[in-house]
DNA sequence: CTTACCCGAGAGCGGTGCTCTCCCAATCAG
DNA sequence: CTGATTGGGAGAGCACCGCTCTCGGGTAAG
């Protein structure tokens, strides 16, 4: 069996193995720069031209392009999630509205620091494309952090689960909070976490690909007030 | 010159004029079948080819591709514009609150009904598309029934110009001040009007092309609450 | 009726994603 | 160390794409 094989020689990190994992990081590298200059249509012929290979070399390292491109998300999704983890963990945890806050900050920083890749993440998404089932994961892990806010408030008696808010929006969150990262979470408050995270991925969405850009020039302060605004929503306010 | 020639057919109607603007017509309409059908990513010789024509034909009509969405991008403007003026015309003038709010229905209505013709006016721009000048005015449409409402709540003394809002958003709409449509809202009214439409483009953006779906399902309810929730934003709360 | 021209057909160019075969060289088993 | 195995690059090829060019027929204009 191969499969075997790549397993051994991946455990003992062997030579073709090693070189196989630069080979696909290298090619990541470069559609990833070639995704930010040339947009979301990446061409991987391109790729293989950048790399010195003819064209048919990089089908032994990707099935097929949309393979690329989950490749390319996944670790997106798992950069993002470092990030707002990383933010997110630096804050007292008693601090519940700062943690909100530095981890919506985090999201927004890497999207600007990134914009193609947002882009594939959050943006209008490619009609042939269907998400595989291992993105998911990547895909739910900021989600996940702003959950655990929610659900240390919630423990704190913070945000009661209904308001006027919970009561509007009937969101089928009854199996989400049956998994594990979500237990503990009413799904009223659940709802209205979602709404929040739609806020502001809604105000970052328009930040970078709205039309109207030059109009609004302090993205900075427009930003902050939708934090605080969503905040007070979630009962976050202290 | 070919230009006063074309002029003077579609003035008198001629008959060669009339053909090719039924060509032109049918041509669009199969593109924006296959808009709806196969994503954005038009195929022009896909269209010759339902239209039983050879792909050099098409150039006869539009210049290129790009031409071809910019007229369907043109079309849909137009319509969605129409539909929500003809809304908004519907409804007592003094009721600004429900003018506010039928507006941003009959937007949201027109989205689901043309789901991919919204996409192409709203979701993530194409990297090599530029939007030519003459979509400028017909994208504008909508936002100006936004404004004559807001202009008309100043009117009768309805949004003050600062709050927290118009303070935390700088926006450089000095320019907007001085064109017609424009005219009689101050810039920091302009500013909160801006918000309020993308809050509302961020809600249908959602909802469209979320990666969240499933998770809601009652899009109704929590469109309208947002709808309510800006309302109040905008001082339009009767 | 003659002239001008609109417009469809067709070939062709360079690009794309993807498949297939060939074949070399690095690796592993004995 | 030798021979079998296999990873992976090269290249040709297929069907598609946008777009350009030329050719020629039917039609409208003068």
């Amino acid at each position: 069996m191969c499969d075997t094989l790549r397993v051994a020689e991946s455990r003992t990190g062997g030579i073709r193995a090693r070189a196989r994992a630069e080979t696909i990081d290298e090619m990541k590298r470069i559609a990833r720069r070639q995704l930010g200059e040339h947009g979301p249509d990446l061409s991987l012929r391109a790729v293989a031209r950048e790399l010195g290979v003819v064209s048919s070399a990089v089908y032994r390292y990707f099935e097929s392009r949309d393979h690329l491109l989950t490749a390319l998300i996944i670790d997106a999704y798992n950069d993002l999630g470092e990030c707002v983890e990383r933010a997110e963990r630096s804050v007292p945890r008693r601090d519940l509205l700062q943690r909100w806050l530095v981890t919506c900050r985090a999201a927004r920083a890497w999207a600007l620091a990134h914009p193609a890749e947002y882009g594939l993440l959050y943006g209008t998404p490619v009609p042939g494309y269907a998400a595989p089932a291992d993105t998911i994961a990547p895909a739910s892990r900021p989600v996940l952090v702003l959950t655990a806010i929610l659900r240390d408030a919630v423990e704190r008696g913070g945000p009661t689960p209904t308001d006027r808010l919970a009561a509007a929006v009937r969101a089928d969150l009854g199996r989400l909070s049956a998994e594990p990262g979500y237990a503990g979470v009413p799904p009223a408050v659940l709802a209205r976490g979602m709404i929040a995270w739609t806020e502001v991925f809604g105000a970052l969405n328009f930040e970078l690909f709205g039309r109207l850009t030059g109009a609004i020039t302090d993205y900075d302060a427009w930003f902050e007030h939708q934090l605080k605004t969503v905040a007070g929503l979630l009962g976050l306010s202290r």
